[in-house]
DNA sequence: TCACAAGTGGAGGACACTCCTCAACTTCGG
DNA sequence: CCGAAGTTGAGGAGTGTCCTCCACTTGTGA
């Protein structure tokens, strides 16, 4: 029985794999999820067949990259939830999402909703769907936010701003603030929206949004 | 001497002539100016070399086939700036020139500016620039529209509302008008929306969101 | 009618990019 | 010091784009 034991990594082993996913995670971050394995080992110094080695699908090495960064998205969220009033609350977590997505595009990639069928970031989005849910609705509660407005727009808000973040990079990278700010004015707003997106729709339409995250394999 | 006459085209010729052009505007239309020569010729059912030997180069087929269509959409920001009030023509303008990019992305990655380079497109946006200027002046002066919003905004605004449109056409076509409206009533805000783009940023940032538009040779 | 200029088609060369494997080689560590 | 563990990157296979070229077809004017 060839027993397939854990057994600890060689010492330069362990270094090399500490390397791709810092890469991982710098690499990433810059050029979202689209971004090549191949770009991963160059970046990190490594050969590419060690990277494949290492981690035989693209899904392996994004968890192990990304789980602390959407771990701490989750509770910045969570914070959001307490600040004073509801409105402070929405504004507040949107503002700090936003920053996110810009400054990370895996972050945004997953968090969005890129490849929505990859187990792992399922269980994330599960797990922050309810609160941004919990967000709306306590504003909602409180009159601040306009009635029309539901949980299923703010991935598309999101997406709109960080549209601008990432096209602006190199011109001004603050600038989505402008536009994210213009939204949130909007959100005060009272005139007709008409019936919003559902959550499929909202799924669908996001999954077309983001070709940059169709991992292979 | 070889006389560079333009004798006119044989007839079976000009009819495929025709047809290319006309399979041109519904390629560009859906796929954006990203779509390649052999799209159109296989659209048109002409063999790719025909396609080449009309138009050797992929601006000279878009200017032909987008010629009148700029031009008509030149003609109804014009008519923007005769609405009653200035926060009408605004509206309208906004409301159109969404509408517009939503159904032919083609006119999209001209008008907001894909491939800056090109002699063509260059002109028809020297014509609509000063419209769009006018549109804002107009409704700055009568005091409807905050006065921190330029015409340099106006490209960003567009180009995030036909982001979604574009990703929602499979699902909900016509969802786009909800986020139009919510940046439009963003426009009666009165937050501080720190400095604005200048000209030259938005065009480095334009020439970067549309990929789509970086036709060859 | 018919010769020949005008026009056509689309296989295929050249290039770019991605994914991933594998066999020859290097290094670690007991 | 030697064998297992680890590394490497050229290269095969796939996809996709641009564009040329030449054998073939077709329209037309004499």
């Amino acid at each position: 029985m060839p027993e397939e034991i854990d057994r600890p990594l060689r010492r330069d082993a362990q270094l090399n794999r500490e390397r791709i996913v810092e890469a991982a995670r710098e690499v990433f971050a810059t050029r979202g999820l689209a971004a090549t394995l191949d770009d991963v080992a160059t970046h990190a110094g490594v050969g590419i067949g060690t990277v494949y080695r290492r981690f035989p699908t693209k899904e392996q090495l994004l968890e192990v990259a990304f789980e602390e960064r959407l771990e701490q998205h989750a509770r910045e969220i969570e914070a959001a939830l307490r600040k004073p009033t509801g409105w402070d609350g929405l504004v507040s977590f949107l503002t700090r999402a936003a920053e996110l997505h810009a400054t990370d595009r895996g972050v945004r990639d997953i968090a969005l909703g890129a490849d929505l069928d990859a187990r792992y970031f399922e269980i994330i989005r599960q797990r922050i769907y309810p609160l941004v849910e919990a967000i709306i609705d306590r504003a909602h509660a409180e009159g601040s936010l306009r009635a029309d407005v539901t949980a299923g727009d703010v991935p598309l808000l999101l997406m709109m701003v960080s549209e601008v973040a990432h096209h602006s990079q190199a011109v001004r990278p603050e600038i989505f603030h402008r536009y994210l700010r213009l939204l949130i004015d909007g959100l005060r707003g009272d005139s007709d929206l008409g019936p919003p997106l559902t959550r499929p729709e909202v799924d669908a339409l996001t999954r077309d949004w983001l070709p940059s995250g169709k991992p292979q394999r």
